[in-house]
Parts: C-alpha cells; structure tokens; sequence
DNA sequence: AATATATGTATGTTGTGAACAATAATTATT
DNA sequence: AATAATTATTGTTCACAACATACATATATT
C-alpha cells in the first residue's frame, strides 16, 4: 500500500515541491524518533529543550523570555511549559532579587539526572544523521541554513 | 540576542548534532510559514493535506483508512479532522455502497475552489526553497532520503 | 447457517500545546 | 508623581495526539 512517502515520484512533482515534502517527511522522521524516546521519561520534545537550555546555562538561572527566546519553536506558552516540569520537580522556580518581576528558573538535580541519563544512552543526533557521511552532513547544513537565509 | 539558532554555533556542536537541529529549525521554519499563510484560508496544515489528498483522487472518492495512509502525519484522527473539514463544507461524506461500513470522503467545489485559489497565489515550494539551486534541492533530497532509510 | 474474527469508522477522554487577550506586579521613563 | 513599558501569570478557545472503547458490517472458520 503505497503512502504519500512513497507516491511522491509517481506524481510528477517538481524537485523543488519534492524537496519541501523530503523536509517536512524527514522532520517528522526525526521528531516522531525523539519523541517516542522521550515517552520512556514521560518528556515532551519542548519539555526537553526546555531541561536542556537550562542546563547548558547551569548554574545561572534563566528567566521564563530568555527561556522562550532559545526554543526552537516560538510562540512557545513557557509558563505553562515550565509548569509542567516544575510538577515533575524536574526544575524550580525562585523569584528574581534584582527585578522582582522576574522568576529565576533552574534545572534540578533530578532534572540533570534526567538528562543525562538520556544522553547516556543515546546519542541522537549520530544515531539519526547516520546514514550520512560527515562531508554529506557539512553540505547539509549549509543548505538548511540558506534555506532560513530567505 | 541571540536566538538557539545563532547560538548553534558558539557551541562546540557536532556537525552531526549541529545537522538534527538544523533539520528541525528548517522543518519548523517552512512549516510555520505554511501554517501562517494557511490562516487566510482557516485552515491548518493537517486540513491543507487531507485537501490535496483528495484532489489528487478526484473524482475517485477516498475512504478514511486511504486518506491516513497519505498523510505526512501517521498517527492522525482523521474522523475528525475530516469532521472540520466536513463543517467548513469543503467535504462531503457519504455511505459507501459496496462495503457499507466505509464512508466515502470527497473535495467539494468549495473545497477545490479553495485549493486553486492558495495554488494560484503562491507556489509554496518555489518560494520557500528559493535559495537552493536545482542541483543543490537534488543533493538535498538524496540526503534527506537517505536519512529516512535508516 | 452460526459463530468467531477482522475491519472501518466513530466516540469518549485526557493531555499538550498554540493563539490570543487580559491582568497584576514591578521597573523605567518622562 | 504620573505614565509607559516589561515580566510573568491566568483565562479561554481550539487543534490535535494518544489511547481506549464501542459498534456496525464483512469476512473467515467451524
């Protein structure tokens, strides 16, 4: 039974409409891919980047806009998102000092935990970019980055 | 300030790394701008594809099970999405005759009306994919291609 | 033919998250 | 001091994924 994967050269579509499926097909791929690793850990995909901005700020503490600046998908609701992994206790929130309108948000110690257990056991990017050769990888990005030129 | 995408670089990234997230901004990037336009038109991504699907099998009508296997998505609901769909009229559903448990799915005028219409003022993938030479969008497409071998 | 199994669709429920507006608290600006 | 801007929260609505269940109809099995 084909799918529309499969159907996209029996249509005769233009390389160019081609390869904007070929996007969409291979994010979905790969997003779909983490996810379900992340189920194992009862993670969303924003929940994760959310843990890992945080610890790459570690141990500075990151309001909820610096936050929201850094993920991948805008229009992100961080309060909300934060809440979620503050009920996990996988993060804490403080009030600022400096400016108290500001919470301070940091990653905690069963957050790190967290992380670095799924680094440990995986390392996705390698696993998922595997098929590629790192010269193919190189090329890669140079097109997806002129492609967000635009 | 500097966004997660202007930070890729100042980290030690990987190229491997560097290419997954690469991958997912640019998904997001064409999606977003996808979702965006489709908003004039009150539909979603997931409407716009059950829509092309069935353009594509006119006049054959399609039945739930055949519009699922096409989509981008797997996973989707389409009862009721094509609910939406029906709602906004740019469907119409009815009994199948030979097999009664089926329903037959298909575009209305207004719905084909409505896709003309979004072809005719933009060709998306033109657009979006213009910074690429033709034989950069093939090399992009082999690659992406490969990635979803695995 | 009667019964069991498979299939196609619909429905119910829960949770995530986007979109958009409104509000309260605090700080900056004039 | 008064006004404006910023930060975060809250509220509401909707789309959709995920998972289970129900139900009618087809098909297979005995």
């Amino acid at each position: 039974m084909p799918t529309e994967e499969e159907l996209m050269n029996s249509y005769n579509l233009g390389i160019y409409q081609k390869g904007l499926i070929n996007l969409i097909l291979t994010s979905d791929f790969i997003q779909t891919r983490l996810e379900y690793y992340l189920q194992e850990y009862d993670l969303t995909l924003q929940q994760y980047g959310i843990l890992r901005i945080l610890r790459r700020e570690y141990p500075n503490k990151c309001t909820n806009n610096f936050i929201k600046e850094r993920m991948l998908r805008k229009s992100a609701d961080t309060t909300r998102l934060v809440d979620r992994l503050e009920k996990k206790g996988l993060v804490t929130r403080t009030q600022s000092q400096n400016d108290r309108r500001r919470v301070d948000i940091s990653i905690s110690d069963k957050g790190m935990g967290q992380l670095s257990q799924i680094d440990n056991s995986i390392t996705f990017s390698e696993r998922l970019l595997s098929e590629l050769t790192s010269n193919e990888v190189s090329e890669l990005n140079k097109m997806l980055e002129k492609i967000r030129m635009e």
